[in-house]
DNA sequence: TAAAAAAGTAATATATACTTGACAATATGT
DNA sequence: ACATATTGTCAAGTATATATTACTTTTTTA
C-alpha cells in the first residue's frame, strides 16, 4: 500500500500529533503511524472516525485510483 | 453496525448479484452478504474495490454520520 | 546544545475480517 | 407447480487489523 500523505497533511493542518489523533479516534498511536506509512489497510469505521476528527471526507483522505 | 442499503441499491442498479460483485472485487459471496447486512466492518481497500466496480464514491456508499 | 516531545521501529498477543463448504429459505422464470 | 437462481445462514478455519510494551531516532523548543 501507498503512504497516506493526505492523512499526514490533514493531521498537520489541525496541528495534531499521531498520539492525539489516535486518542481522539480510539486506537493506538502505532495504528495511526502504520496507516500513514501505508502498512495497514484500515477498516472503514476507523477511516470514518479519522475523517470526522480531521474534518475531511472519505474521498479526500482515503480514495486511491488503483490499489497496490 | 447498520445495514448497507446504499450498497444493495447500487448493486441492483448495475444488475449484479452478490456473487458477481464478490467475484469482481475478489472476495467471497458471504463477505458481500455480511457487509450488506452490517455484520462486517470492511477494510478501506475492499470498499474502494466495490466503489470502482459499482461506479460510486466512498462517500456515496460508505459514509455514515455516526458509527454504531 | 541539551532536554523534551514526537515519530519511527520491532516483537508478541488478540480480535475480527474474510474463506470455505454446505445447506435452508426466498425469489424469479417457465 | 416446478426448476433454477439468488440470498440467507451456520460452523470452523486462516489472514490480518489493532493492542501492548519497549526501545531508538528524529524533530522541536527552551
Amino acid at each position: 500500500m501507498a503512504k497516506n500523505l493526505k492523512l499526514k497533511a490533514a493531521r498537520a493542518e489541525k496541528d495534531m500529533t499521531q498520539g492525539e489523533l489516535a486518542a481522539a479516534v480510539g486506537v493506538s498511536r502505532q495504528t495511526i503511524h502504520a496507516i500513514e506509512k501505508g502498512e495497514y489497510n484500515p477498516t472503514i469505521r476507523l477511516c470514518r472516525a479519522i475523517c470526522r476528527t480531521l474534518g475531511k471526507t472519505l474521498d479526500e483522505l482515503f480514495w486511491e485510483e488503483e490499489d497496490e
